[in-house]
DNA sequence: ATCTATTCATAACA
DNA sequence: TTGTTATGAATAGAT
């Protein structure tokens, strides 16, 4: 097929040996090809040239081709042992998985518990801390009320002793006054008939109304506020 | 080639079907053979037959063919891909150990932290509780120190009070009573007299201590409330 | 790469 | 199946 008959063995020319090598194993794939076709079969051919590059048909795949090789020659060798192994790894993977998945879980749990936790304490905390505050305040303002009624009360009393004062002392004024008077009469009967009369023209005039005054206000049992105010 | 050309599509008559099968599949293999041999190549070629018979050539075998396809294509279907699998697989569980190791350490950080954190926190709100309520108490006690004082001041003062209104009062009576005897008397000489008398013995014996006490209390500026008991 | 003389593979037939 | 053969197909060697 051929200017010339060729024997089969290895073509020693490198230049010749790679265009025979391209012509025939395009043939060699279409007649694989034309094989698989017209006899509706599998096949699959694998050629390595010498510089390791790879050419490949198959009807299928070489995957199929060479799994259908497998089982059909039984070699589970290969095959079985690695498939042990990985599922071992598979399994190892998937409980490491479920692992990784049950952590995260609590974690979450966890910080949502914290978060929750620390939002009602603060809440708690806030709503007591208001209470509290509110508590206080009212407390001490019943006691600065208490001072101010105090010391409204304590300048009332005060105030009600000045008055006192001012009242003894305008009384024991007239009471000396009278004293002197009616000794310096004593002796003299014209002296204190006179002393006496004009004595009796200021009683007239001023004494009524003090007395009236002073048998106006009452006495009480424990003494207290009154918002008088002591005319004079 | 042949009698007559042929269109390359599936042979539908079973009997030439096979015929083409087997003269086809003898000189692809042959040419299989002839190509690995002129070419120095590695050749492997695999057909199934559709009875599933196994046909197979290869230049060496059919198992080196297959390993070098899967070392040479990196496509590790088969032998390779267990390898690379299991490879897979346990890089997989190496990441999901260490990410298991990580979560628990964060885990264990996570309620580390929690559990420090509150009790700093804890601790912190103890102490200003703590300072907080010895502030608290001793205002509250200064306010009722306060008021205990402005109590008793204010008991004073109106103690005073009462014993200024006795003063008063006794002052008042003693007056009304020295009226009473000098009116009664204005118009009698001998009347007038014997009321003046009796009175200075009176007052010799009463009033002077009255009188003293009285200079001695001092008016203070502001006053108030009259707590008297007007005795009549 | 392309051509082509030649060989070869094989379709049709027996 | 196997053999025969006419012929298309593949290809070695030249271009």
């Amino acid at each position: 097929m051929g200017r010339g008959k060729i024997l089969i063995k290895r073509i020693d020319d490198t230049a010749s040996r790679q265009v025979t090598f391209s012509k025939r194993r395009k043939g060699l794939m279409k007649k694989a090809r034309e094989l698989a076709i017209l006899c509706d079969v599998e096949v699959g051919l694998l050629i390595f040239s010498s510089t390791g590059r790879l050419h490949e048909y198959a009807s299928t795949s070489i995957k199929s081709v060479v799994e259908r090789y497998n089982s059909c020659k039984e070699e589970h060798e290969r095959l079985m042992n690695p498939e042990s192994e990985v599922k071992f790894w598979q399994r190892e993977a998937e409980l490491l998985t479920q692992q990784v998945h049950n952590l995260q879980e609590n974690h979450r749990k966890l910080m949502g518990e914290q978060l929750y936790g620390l939002s009602v304490k603060n809440l708690l905390e806030n709503q007591l801390e208001i209470s509290l505050r509110g508590v206080r305040m009212k407390k001490e303002q019943i006691l600065k009320e208490e001072i101010y009624h105090l010391r409204r009360k304590g300048n009332a009393v005060h105030q009600q002793n000045v008055e006192l004062h001012k009242k003894v002392n305008l009384i024991q004024q007239e009471n000396m006054q009278l004293y002197n008077e009616v000794y310096a009469t004593t002796d003299a009967a014209v002296a204190s008939r006179n002393a006496l009369l004009s004595y009796g023209v200021r009683a007239d005039q001023e004494d009524p109304q003090a007395m009236t005054q002073l048998q106006l206000s009452q006495p009480e049992p424990e003494a207290h506020e009154t918002s008088g105010s002591a005319t004079r």
